[in-house]
DNA sequence: TAGATTGTTAATCGATTAACAATC
DNA sequence: TAGATTGTTAATCGATTAACAATC
């Protein structure tokens, strides 16, 4: 079903394509690029051309079968097995990524956290347990993590980024706002909040 | 000191420059833009042209005053007076936005957090409240709040966000992953974490 | 002076959009 | 058949990069 090369433009709108699917009313089983253009504001024939990139069932007049198009979607997201995943660092967003419900969704089953601080170490945060970061190395490498969620503060995410790629990791979710290096094959995907807040202060002092 | 009209991508690494600089060791008074342009992995004459936009301190040979360009960007981002934001949706991560000490930086003050859930309303989260959603008009609208940051569900999204703009904000730092409608003149920022994962999921996939 | 850096003008590249032929 | 939609090929647009002159 999938085609070659898929553009990094189009690697970040395909999950765009597919939230708006899933919610969609169940009385939709029929949908057209042109119609999810108009909702998500996007041109018409971009949202074909990423479309064809992971699927090829759309019919002219009639469009794409709705439940089709998900599993297209989900069949490019989703691998055979489900990676495991470590959140470092549990200050309170650290917290709250480790209670989040979305994993599942695309293959990922978080296994641990880990913290330096005394106080929380040993506790359990939902269904997992919060070790001591000097275990980070040995877990991950017996564990086989595969993406590490990094939410520290910007002074120490570089260290533990080198520890989780060592061990094995080839994805990261930097929360933090430092710029992390990595060797080629791993990816970072950062979520910078800090520099999201200076864009949308910038956005108001030029509204006056 | 700044100039005509700043790219969407300009703008998008404006703050990741002011980042950068500001966890530089002290010795550091001076920096070029090709060591920037190196430590961020950007094409160095990207970089001037982005700081260009913002501040006239650079000189050859010696590049620009490091604490100069931290006030230039700093100036760039910041108003006269700091603006009110409320949080609505106080699950774990509208509690660890809440309890977060970047806005302050950036000229944001969190006045107020928003739930429907009568238990947790009437409760506190560091120094603000928690209120029932029923008054997030009235509360906006009285205060001039600017900016609303959006934690709950997808499905709640958008109605919530109508209530901000509505009551005066211009600015919506989306955490949920609806896409949203607004008027022209307000900005919404996507922190989409479930298309994020997506993203890693399908790197993790394409390496085998 | 030589060399490192700056900022600018021109060339390249890639992504978006427009035009169009094909299909049901 | 007419019309809505598809996917593709070509044109446009904007951003990145390369080349270069200016400066200390």
């Amino acid at each position: 079903m999938p085609k070659q090369f898929i553009s990094k433009n189009t690697l970040y709108r395909l999950p765009l394509y597919l939230s708006f699917l899933k919610c969609l009313p169940a009385e939709c089983d029929m949908i057209s690029a042109t119609s999810i253009a108009e909702s998500l504001n996007f041109n018409h024939v971009q949202v074909r051309k990423d479309l064809a990139s992971v699927s090829d069932g759309g019919r002219p007049r009639v469009g794409y079968k709705t439940t089709e198009l998900i599993a297209d979607l989900e069949r490019f997201f989703l691998r055979k097995i489900s990676d495991n995943v470590v959140i470092v660092g549990m200050g309170p967003l650290g917290y709250a990524l480790a209670l989040s419900s979305d994993y599942k969704a695309f293959g990922f089953n978080v296994v641990a956290a880990f913290d330096h601080d005394e106080r929380v170490i040993g506790k359990r945060c939902g269904d997992i347990e919060i070790l001591p970061v000097s275990r980070l190395y040995d877990f991950c490498n017996a564990g086989g993590v595969r993406l590490g969620i990094i939410t520290t503060p910007q002074n120490a995410a570089q260290k533990i980024c080198d520890t989780l790629t060592e061990s094995g990791a080839i994805a990261i979710w930097n929360f933090s706002s430092a710029k992390l290096h990595v060797p080629e094959d791993v990816l970072v995907y950062d979520e910078n909040l800090t520099a999201s807040l200076a864009i949308l202060a910038a956005h108001i002092k030029q509204s006056r």
